[in-house]
DNA sequence: AGATTGAGTGTACGTTCGTACACTCAAAAC
DNA sequence: GTTTTGAGTGTACGAACGTACACTCAATCT
């Protein structure tokens, strides 16, 4: 004499498939990731951290990951989707010639607002997560290096610059970029956050300066 | 009815005072610190593990230091040490003009070979440290920063450059150098690492181009 | 309608954690 | 020579850790 709730599931009224239902428990599963290790890192959480923050039981954690360690891979690929959204921003805005540092710089403080955490995470787990989260990280940062790079090309013609010389400084704008990023996300005060932004534009614009003045080769 | 042995101490034969010796366990607290937490971070190391690799009981921990954190504290100090070291040889080197780049990098790259894990730790700990400690780290790079504004006043006279692209110029880079600290400690191979600095010495010789063609103040 | 599946449960284990407390015993102070 | 001091010991605790194992029970499959 079974009586047939209209079952209530994790206070939602249920017509969800099995599918949804574990999609959203992984869901909450990263989330709580993110936000659990925002003031330590991924080496420092545990897997009973999160599997409580989320509302299940400990053990249900391994139905989605095997560790602590592919859940935070799971993370660099999911951060690298908004890096990527970003890029797209970028490369979408055509700005007149002399506003592509401005109006890139724009795109990219607006971003690591809107993306706090996972920008956050690369930076924090990019020096000190676990080896196979740092490797993920760095072989996605090295190949937005090399598009930037290709990018390049159209922007200065290739007739002066070398590949290498354009892959190098392809580094150096992306070392810079990474850093204002590294440096809003350290600063709090909205003031001091202008100032450092205000920073990096003339930083870009040194190394624009020193670009087109530049001969590959010598 | 004592025995009076010639007591043994640390497998040592003592004529220690017990200030030196309290000195000794110290740094053996650091050092094991240090080597510790090389493939993770302070956040994720623990007392015991600390005074395991020491050789002595948890509870003696407190002896020296208040918590992991206050040790990481004076870890930093520390690195810190060892930085200052390297920019009195950068200072203390006067080569031409033209190869201050090549000698600056060269004893960067040396210093962080000799000093691999107060580099790791520093490089690590700025971003995924506890709080105090990160604010530690950043607080003596912007220092760095600051002191090398004024050694490029020097280089370029002042003329043509207001104090703020100064400082703008000098937290490029530093921002660069960090970025090569970053990518050695990160690259095993020796070949690869000498493509690396070679890039970083040609990134320096842009900005330097940049910074040569530069005009304050528009 | 009945059998199967699998996300989530509950208990239970051996470890490790930080820390409290009472101790030892040689160096340092008197 | 006696007392004091303090680095290091040893035990003991409750809490958190990863994980093994047997479970439930609704969605899905047949």
């Amino acid at each position: 004499m079974t009586v047939h709730t209209c079952a209530l599931i994790n206070s939602t009224l249920v017509t969800e498939t099995r599918g949804e239902r574990k999609e959203r428990t992984r869901r909450a599963i990263l989330d709580a990731a993110l936000r659990l290790c925002e003031d330590s890192s991924l080496v420092a959480l545990s897997l009973r951290q999160v599997a409580k923050e989320v509302g299940i039981v400990p053990t249900a954690f391994y139905r989605h990951f095997d560790s602590i360690e592919a859940l935070g891979l799971e993370l660099v690929d999911e951060s690298f989707v908004s890096l990527r959204a970003m890029l797209l921003d970028v490369r979408r805005s055509d700005p007149a010639f002399d506003d592509i540092i401005d109006s890139s710089i724009g795109i990219l403080v607006e971003h690591v607002h809107q993306q706090r955490a996972h920008f956050q995470f690369i930076v924090r787990e990019r020096a000190a997560g676990p080896l196979r989260v740092r490797e993920a990280i760095n072989t996605a940062i090295e190949q937005f290096e090399k598009e930037l790079a290709t990018d390049l090309v159209r922007l200065t013609g290739t007739t002066t610059w070398s590949p290498d010389d354009l892959q190098i400084l392809s580094g150096l704008i992306v070392t810079a970029m990474v850093g204002l990023a590294e440096a809003i996300l350290r600063t709090p005060d909205p003031g001091a956050e202008k100032a450092i932004v205000e920073g990096a534009r003339v930083q870009l614009r040194m190394v624009l300066v020193g670009a087109l003045n530049w001969r590959s080769k010598r």
